[in-house]
Order: structure tokens, then sequence, then C-alpha cells
DNA sequence: CTGACTTTGTGCACACGTTCACAAGCGGTA
DNA sequence: TACCGCTTGTGAACGTGTGCACAAAGTCAG
């Protein structure tokens, strides 16, 4: 993360002395050469899905007119605790006074430098149907950085329908018309059957990131990130709770009626 | 997860002896007396949302005529490792012929079983704007044992009209609604001041599971989940990885252009 | 029945992420 | 200036999840 700090913030933003923190993280990977790779690669997914989380609570505390903030409160607004939310925020450097708290500007500058959000990604939403309209017509996306700027369907008799003031393209354009507008993430909404042969199309128009909300497991080269949403999968997770929570009150149930006197569970399992 | 096999195959599935698997798990947590909820709760929460993956997969493989998958075959189709899976699997029982593989049948109805998918639930859908229409009209929820029986939404020209062949119904009438279709999961789809409030109310609705697309940070009793769906979050999370890549280029290249001979980066970050 | 081959199930080591606890550092106050 | 209280930043312990590698256990051929 120094390197990438290195590149960028040239002017401005103060740098605060890159001291010990440097040295201590990543030098007992000796003699290996990919170092730099390493220090980007340094902040963990966990917490960059928490970043994010971070930079919209600190958004409404801003719009709120809050100038400053402690560790415990953004982590109260956040629903963390508030050890992980100050390691969160020592991955992209130390930004917070002691004694006092973190300014909220300068934070939400520094995590939306972070995540990139200070340039624009163009998204191509694939899949015109009930999702894909539902993503068409999302206010969050334009307002949060990631104009939607390509509709794509197979159905001729989408194709030209304007969708969110955005006319729908046919899939067959998708290379000539992500290269046009550049973009950067494409959100697939198709049909399971279809969600492979879309994602190759859009690999090979040069879309390096891919949301798919189809089910099924893409097939991608290294270079191409994907991130799924899969939403039968979460409805079934939930069921699994539902269940989990039946079965132990069941258990503890029987095991209350059945002698109320110490482990008797452990040793019905036992035997 | 001996209990809960204890508590409901009585029947059928021929229970294939379980010997030493049992013993060796929850035995070193000594004198202590929930261990009837450990065994429950002993499967990673990573692992409950992998088997959803496998389960649609296997589904595939059945209407596609399989009889057997081993381990890989299953590992590859889903994007896993096979020793992953196998794990995974594991954690449920020990449903697999060695040198042969698992049967494809078996392995859905133990998965399901676990999931808590032979029982149906009933889903709640409230705020229907762009996504909540999309998340009526949905095939995959009903498909897969998850019918949605209620929708709601504060608008009074929504109310009663029929969205994905069911009437919009009006928040206010939650709690008996939910009461009397016997809702177990509720999805919250309203835009973000709204969620906490609808959230409370399906709470005291008696709802005990909740699926959260509003960007809010939920505030519920121990005894409910949440899960979250998040897509700014998921945006984001891309463009971090665009903007990591963007930088890593770039450092390589410079470490590349400025010296061929080794850790020319590393010297120059630390001094 | 034996032996070779295949695939599962899992003990073990490792890596990652989380949490704790505390020194370091800053602002305010006397 | 010296002290005091507060909050950050982070080493270190801990727990959880992942991946390896192999013994156990089955099938099949001869």
């Amino acid at each position: 993360m120094a390197a990438q700090r290195g590149q960028r913030n040239g002017v401005g933003v103060t740098p605060p002395a890159p001291t010990a923190a440097e040295i201590t993280t990543p030098i007992p990977r000796v003699t290996e050469v990919p170092a730099a790779r390493e220090r980007a690669r340094a902040i963990p997914e966990a917490a960059v899905a928490r970043l994010a989380v971070y930079l919209r609570v600190l958004s409404g505390m801003q719009e709120h007119g809050s100038g400053t903030v402690s560790s415990e409160e953004l982590a109260a607004a956040a629903g963390v605790n508030s050890a992980k939310l100050r390691k969160d925020l020592s991955y992209i450097g130390s930004y917070g006074t002691r004694g006092v708290g973190y300014e909220v500007a300068v934070l939400i500058e520094e995590i939306e430098r972070i995540l990139g959000l200070t340039r624009k990604h163009s998204v191509a939403v694939v899949g015109i149907g009930n999702l894909g309209h539902a993503l068409a017509n999302y206010g969050g996306f334009p307002g949060r950085g990631f104009p939607v700027t390509a509709l794509f369907d197979v159905d001729p008799d989408l194709v030209g329908v304007p969708v969110g003031g955005l006319p729908v393209g046919h899939i067959d354009d998708i290379a000539r018309v992500c290269a046009e507008r550049e973009v950067s993430i494409g959100v697939i909404a198709t049909p399971p059957p279809a969600a492979q042969a879309v994602c190759d199309r859009l690999v090979s128009a040069g879309v390096q990131c891919i949301l798919n909300f189809a089910p099924v497991v893409l097939q991608v080269p290294d270079h191409v990130e994907v991130r799924k949403v899969d939403l039968a999968v979460e409805l079934q997770v939930l069921s699994f709770h539902v269940a989990r929570r039946a079965d132990n009150a069941a258990v503890l149930a029987e095991a209350n009626g059945r002698a109320a006197n110490g482990r008797a569970v452990d040793g019905m399992v036992v035997s």
C-alpha cells in the first residue's frame, strides 16, 4: 500500500510521516521479488467490503454535519466492533488524531481513493428481464460513481426500447459498444443458460470485472474478477438457520425434559 | 450434527454406521453443557453457502442423468477444490462410497435436509419498487421451495394492485398477514430510510430471518438472522480491484523500467 | 481370495481474519 | 511546561477456515 500511496497522492492531503508502519508489514517475506504486489494485496478482501460500508456511513454523517468521529461511534454505526474498524482503517494509512478521532471529510477522501472511486466506472447490464430492469433503473449506481452506460439483451423486441433512459442494445454488439463507452464493469442478469456465453463475450470485449446474478459458476481467465450475488443461496442459508434454530429448540427441550441434572445430553451421544 | 440426524431421518436412507466420526469431533470440549448446540453450529457458515451451490450443481447433474459423481467432478463444476468439497460434505455426514464417489440423489436429499429445504419457507417482500417488482416476479424463489406469499408497500396507489399474481398489501398489515401466512423470511427492498422501521415490524410480527437489500445496517435482536445484499458494496469492491490492477501494472512497469536487477522497489520504499 | 486401483474422509499444518490489550501520541488544563 | 485523560494504531493471542497428504475403505479383475 505504500507503493500505491507513493504513486498518486503527490499533492495535497499532507502525507503523514510513513515511518514504522511500513517497515513492520511485509518484510518477513524475505528475498521475494513481487513485494510491490504484496503491498497492494495486503488489504484483506473482507476489509475492503467493510470499507465500502464505512464510506456510506461517513457520507451520511457528513450530510448530517459531523466534522469528526471516534472509532467507537463509527463502529457502532457500521455494525462492527471498534477494534476491527481501527484495524481496517489502518490498512489504508494513519489518518486519525489520537485523543480526538477521525476527520470525516479526510476519511471519505482516503477510502474513496483506495476503492478507486475517484474515477468513474461505466457499467453495462446484460439481460434486461425483471432484474435487469430493476438494475437499469436503480438510482444507487450512478449516484455512487457507477453510471450505467449500456444495456444488452438477445430479445429483438427489446432492442432499441429505452429502459431507464437508455436504449437496449443487441448482445452481438457487446464488444464494440463496451469498447466505445469504456465499460469497466459488466453485470450479468441473464437466465442461467446464457450466463457463461455472455461472460465470455464481456471478457473478450476487455471487461475485467463482472458482477454475476445468474446462479451459475462462471469460468473466467485469471485476470478477470468475478463477484457473485446469488439470491437462492441467500435464502437457503437463511433456511438453514431456521432449521438449526428449530433443531436446537427441540434438542434443548428434550435435554431439559429428560434430566435436569448435568450433562445428560453428552452422555447420551457418546454411548 | 449427530443430534440433528438422530432427530429426523428415522426411516429410509440406510443410516450408514455413525462410528468414529462422532467420537472425534466435539469431545475435547470437556464438561460443557450446551454440547448439543455446539454440534448443530459445528458446520461453518461459509460451508453452508457452498452446500447451497453444490445442491444446485447436483440438481443440474440429476436432470442430466448422472447417477454418481466423484468429489473431483463435483468440485470442478462448483468451482472449488476437491479437498474443500469433501470437507464440506463431511460436515453433514458420510454419504460417499470410497473408490466410487457420491450418489447424486442421496447427496441432494441430505443437503436439502440439512438446509431445511424439506419444508417450504414462505417469503414476504416489503417495498415494491423496481427491485421489489423483480423479486416478486422472480421464478427462482418458488421453484426452490421459497414461495412468495405476501407483498407490502406504503404507497396507497400500489396497495391492491397485483404484482406477479399477488396483490400488494399495506405495510400496516404486516403483523397480521405474516402471522396468517406463516411467513418465515422477510425481504426488505425499501428505500434506506424506511428499512429499519420495516425491519422492526417484521421482527415484531415474528419473522426471524431477514434478507436486506437496503444499504443500511439493521439493528435486530439476537434471535433474528439478517443477511445483507448490498449492490453498491459489490460494485465498490470490484472498483477496488480495478484500481489495484492499475496500480500493480504501474508499479511493476516502473520497477522493470528502472532496474532489471533485483529488489529495486523494496529499496525505494524503505529509504 | 487376493491384490491393484480408485476415491473418500480426516488429522495436521498453515494462513487468514478477528479480538484483545496496551503503548504511543495528541489536546486541553493548571 | 508538565500533567491528565482520551483515542488511535498495532503487536500478539486466538479462533476459524483452507489445503495437503495419506490411511481407510470400497470396487473390480483375475
